[in-house]
Order: C-alpha cells, then sequence, then structure tokens
DNA sequence: TTTATGCTATTGTCCACGACATATTTAGCC
DNA sequence: GGCTAAATATGTCGTGGACAATAGCATAAA
C-alpha cells in the first residue's frame, strides 16, 4: 500500500505519505481537492488516492507561499508557471529583509561551498574553528542561524540533496553540543533553571541546541529534552525539576494550528509562575502571537531575555 | 486522585490533543470508541469529543501496552486494575532473560539510582567519569547496552516516566558524542568508511551513537547521517562519499516486515561491494535474517566485524 | 518436534460527504 | 480614513462504511 515512500520507481505517494512530506493534513489535502480541484490524484486498483511526484512538489511550493501569508484560495488553484512567478517575487521580497547577513560572509560561504562539495569533515573542522574565532555567541548568531537559512533555501530550490541536509544537521548538532559540553564544564550554573523539547510531532533539534547553547553561555541552568516530548511529560518534568521557563523550538513547517492550540494547551496546564518561550522559524508565531507566550522571534534576544527575567526574580 | 467535578472541568482534552499526547491517531480513537467501547469521550456544546485527564492516562498505559507487544483486542476494553495486573504479569515474564547483567553491578545501578532521583547532572557526571574510568569500549558494551536495557524495561513497566527516559536519552546521547568527538580527534580516519543511518520509520538514536563510537574507537571513518534518512538518498549519499558499509540500527518496536523488506530493497539498490550492517534489539533480525545482510546482534561483535572487514580487503 | 501453508479475525487507515467554528475579507457607515 | 457588521473562506470534526495488511491459529508436511 504505502510502498512507494519516495522511490525513484514509482513515484507515486500515498495520502500519509503526501501528509508527512509536505506538513498539510489528510483532511485538508481532501477537502481541497473537492473545493478547488488540486491536488487531483490518481486512484490505484483499491480506490486510494495515489500522489504522483510533481504534484507533491507543487504542494511544496503552495505549503511554503501559505507559510508566507497567502491564502489558499488564491494559489492553490494556480498553475506552476503562476506558483512559480510569485516565489521568485516572494524571493526577491524577502532577499533584502535588511538582516545582519547578505550571505556575502566569507565564512558562512566557505561552509556552504564544503557542504555542496561534499567535505563534511573539512565543514566540521571549518564550524569547530569558527567556534574558537568567534566565541560562541557570535558562532550561533552570525554563523548558525543564517548558515541554517542558506541551507533551507537551498534545499527548497532543489540545489542540495535530502542526504546533505542531513548530514549538516549532523555536523552542526555535534559541534553545538561540543560547545554546550564546554560551558556546561565551566561556567556555574544559576537562575533560572530551563526545560528545552519540542512538541511531539516536532523533528528538528537544532533551534533547540541554538537556544541551549545561548542560555548555557548565559549561566542558565538548561535541561534538553531532545524532541517530541508528550505534552503531559512536560508537565511533570517541569514541576520535578523545579524549572522557571520551558522553551520550545518550531521549525517553518509546523501547521500553525497545532503550534496554537499547543501553546495555548500548556500555558493553561503550566503553573502561572513558569515562563514559556517559543522560538524557531515558524510564521505563526509572528503572525497570531498567542497570550502570555514568549516569542522568541531571533536567537539575539534570548540574552536580553535572560537579564529581564533576572532582573525581576531577586 | 484528583478527579473532582472541579479539576475535570478544567481537564478534558480534544480529539487533536489526544492524538498529540498519545500517539494514536484519531481513526484510531474513533475506531476503538465505536469497537470496543473505550474511550468513552463525552461531547462538548458542539457534540465534539472531550476526553477526561482519566482516559487519556488509561489511554497511555494502553499505548505502552500495545508497544510491548499486546494487541488492541486484547487490552483496550479492561479495566484500569486489570491492566495493572497485566503491567505486573509482564514484570514477572520478563525478569529472567538470562543476559549478560543482572543488575547488580554498582555501577549501573548507582546509575538506575541517579535516574529515578531526577539527578541527571548527576547521571552525566558520573557517565562521564565511567567513560573515562572504563574506557570507551567497556563503556558501551559493560555500562550503556545493559543500561538502555534496563531503562527501557522500566518504562515498559511503568517505573519511569516518559520525560526520565527523554532526559536519559539526550544525557546518555551527549556523553557518546563528546566521546566519539575525543576519537576523532585522536585517531588516524582508516578504511573502512562506513554510513550510519536508519530508516525513515525508526527515531531512536542511541544505538547508532553505540556503533558510531566503537567504530570510531576501531578507527573507522564514520559518517553518521542522523535518523529517518529516506532510502533514496542512502544510496545517494553513498555512492558520493564511496561508502563502503552502511550501518542501519533497528529498535524494538520495528514493524519486522518493513525493517526485511527495507533491508531487501536497500540490498538490490546498494552496490554489491558496499556491505549493509543491522543491528538493534529488534527480534526479526535474529529471527529471520535476511541475505546479504550482516546482523549485529551484540555490540561487541563489532571490533571482530571491523576486523574481519580488514582482512578481506588489503 | 519443527517447519511451511492456508484460513480467519483483527486492526489501522482510507473514503465520502456534511456540518460548523473561527479566521479573514469585504461592505457599510460615521 | 477608521471602525463595526455581514459575508466568505478554511480547517477540523462528525458519521459510517469499506478493505488491505497483519497477526493468530489450525492443519498438513517433513
Amino acid at each position: 500500500m504505502n510502498l512507494s515512500e519516495g522511490d525513484s520507481h514509482h513515484l507515486r505517494f500515498s495520502i500519509a505519505a503526501v501528509e508527512r512530506d509536505t506538513g498539510l493534513g489528510k483532511d485538508t489535502l481532501r477537502v481541497w481537492e473537492r473545493r478547488y480541484g488540486f491536488p487531483q490524484p490518481l486512484r490505484d486498483s483499491f480506490g486510494e488516492r495515489t500522489y504522483p511526484l510533481a504534484q507533491v512538489e507543487k504542494l511544496r511550493i503552495i505549503k511554503r507561499l501559505l507559510d508566507a501569508g497567502y491564502r489558499p484560495g488564491a494559489v492553490v488553484a494556480l498553475s506552476e508557471e503562476q506558483l512559480q512567478a510569485i516565489n521568485e517575487a516572494m524571493f526577491v521580497g524577502t532577499q533584502t529583509p535588511g538582516e545582519v547577513s547578505d550571505g556575502t560572509d566569507p565564512v558562512l560561504q566557505d561552509a556552504m561551498a564544503l557542504l555542496r562539495s561534499h567535505k563534511i569533515d573539512g565543514l566540521r573542522s571549518h564550524l569547530h574553528q569558527a567556534v574558537a574565532g568567534l566565541g560562541v555567541n557570535r558562532f550561533v548568531t552570525e554563523l548558525v542561524a543564517p548558515l541554517n537559512a542558506m541551507v533551507g533555501e537551498a534545499w527548497i530550490l532543489g540545489e542540495i540533496e535530502v542526504f546533505q541536509e542531513h548530514l549538516y544537521t549532523e555536523c552542526v548538532a555535534g559541534v553545538l553540543r561540543h560547545a554546550i559540553h564546554q560551558l556546561q564544564s565551566h561556567a556555574p550554573h544559576r537562575q533560572p533553571h530551563i526545560l528545552l523539547t519540542t512538541f511531539p510531532q516536532e523533528d528538528h533539534l537544532l533551534g533547540l541546541l541554538m537556544a541551549e547553547c545561548l542560555l548555557t553561555l548565559q549561566g542558565c541552568h538548561c535541561l534538553s529534552m531532545g524532541a517530541k516530548t508528550p505534552m503531559g511529560d512536560m508537565i511533570k518534568a517541569a514541576a520535578v525539576y523545579q524549572t522557571d521557563i520551558v522553551a520550545l523550538s518550531f521549525s517553518v513547517s509546523q501547521n500553525p494550528n497545532h503550534v496554537l492550540d499547543g501553546l495555548n494547551e500548556l500555558r493553561r496546564l503550566l503553573p502561572a509562575h513558569i515562563e514559556i518561550w517559543a522560538g524557531g522559524r515558524a510564521p505563526v508565531l509572528q503572525r497570531r502571537p498567542p497570550d502570555n507566550v514568549l516569542v522568541i522571534s531571533d536567537v539575539a534576544q534570548i540574552e536580553s531575555q535572560v537579564v529581564r527575567w533576572r532582573s525581576q526574580r531577586p
């Protein structure tokens, strides 16, 4: 049934596979088909939907536009050319957000070049060298953060393979963990106590590791639970470890409603004196920030927020 | 316990929240209600299901039993007491596996005690100390491997919470990664080149890290892609990085057929000169070992297999 | 006793379509 | 223009039915 996971053989995907690959729910996929006429999957011999690769890729582009604020009715029924045109217009639009880096930083360029040319060992030592040279703070904010964005973009544009993205993630994660370990053995542990994790749907750990790095640098006592913690266990852990802050990370592709529902639920179940910090690139955090949750839109804010927290608790 | 009217008023969960917290799909929850009469959620004013906390917790216990091999028809309709009885019966059954360690090693006992008493920092330094004292090889084979088994068993029995298992995993992973990093900077990289990863369904990384540790100790050139690599990308990566061996890890709860199908598929698509090593606790690997795939039933075999490989390739 | 084979019950996931709460846009008005 | 109210758009939930994949079991063969 769900044999076609992405093999280059048949290039057909079941609705569950498409949900996994695009982040669009099964219900949503079916209702779009009903309302907008797209996607229009073929049917296998059992009458079940099978999505050709082309439609899945188109759905990916659409998902990206939705994340950027477009509405389904405006983009789902468009042709591939029209989508591509919007995509490029948007790319131009987001190219100059006036952020720190425009991608011309040679250290960034070198890292990307190493990744593209499959020199993972070179990338690893390059990054280790950068930690030593820049210091942890600048390494995370000025190198890893923009590099993540560049890799993500290159992946969207199909310039790098999935396996390169995997290797990149492992490589950066290793360097970050090493930095955290170094910091832990040196810096004294002080307040606040911070619990770091992600919701059960969220796989990506890099954002969490970046946060842990910067928080540990500030002398915070960090406890990382890894990804995919059930909410009930976050609450139990927060109680047992007398946590002051629960920090969560959300990647771009997260379902907006799940993010908001989850955060509201967590806020309801967690004692009021425990703060919730939500970071990551999920657009919904900016667009509709939930009440009583601190949204960290940029890793650089972490430092000032720690200062703020400490000034509020004597 | 605290299931008074006032409490239960606040502790109601939507079907989406239950899916998130238990990992049971919406369709599954509805069909269980239809077939087995449990769960039996209340309805809110819009006619939508609202699950009381008690039912969510019971669902969690059931999920644990399912992961341990029980089938829904046998446990979903049972009462809380009956579930508890099964839990304890299961304990008696698995008490005498006659394995390497009977759990009396004081280092193991100390580690478990630290985990149980929520002393994660203590556990971390305990483990770091153990690496230094035992050496990497004995640390992995004699401490981490049996400790994993003990934690897994304690989790099945409900003696430790999910969040403790998460924290344990993070903690051990950190120590292992640190050890790998140390080894990488000292030992020279030689053949074989090994690619480490898991299939897309597999989340657990600990087995992979243990393998990477021991392989790096043998001077192998390891490249870890993290978990959940699509098969097509394994093949591309193996080609690009001129891999000699692809090493995969499988945890207990993996679907046996998916494991076998995946391994056969991979064997077909990979050039014959690249070996496939499959390790982990998935029982199917022992019961029906696939052709032309090397099954590593115990981490201790890794060393001799590396020796064997090197003796075959001059 | 063990190993293969076919039968049966179980179980998760899919399908269709309708309903509706909520978010967003548009229209109307000061 | 700024603000409220109606209209529209959109995701999720509900019901019930269907069925392929899986596991359990019994029977036959080695």
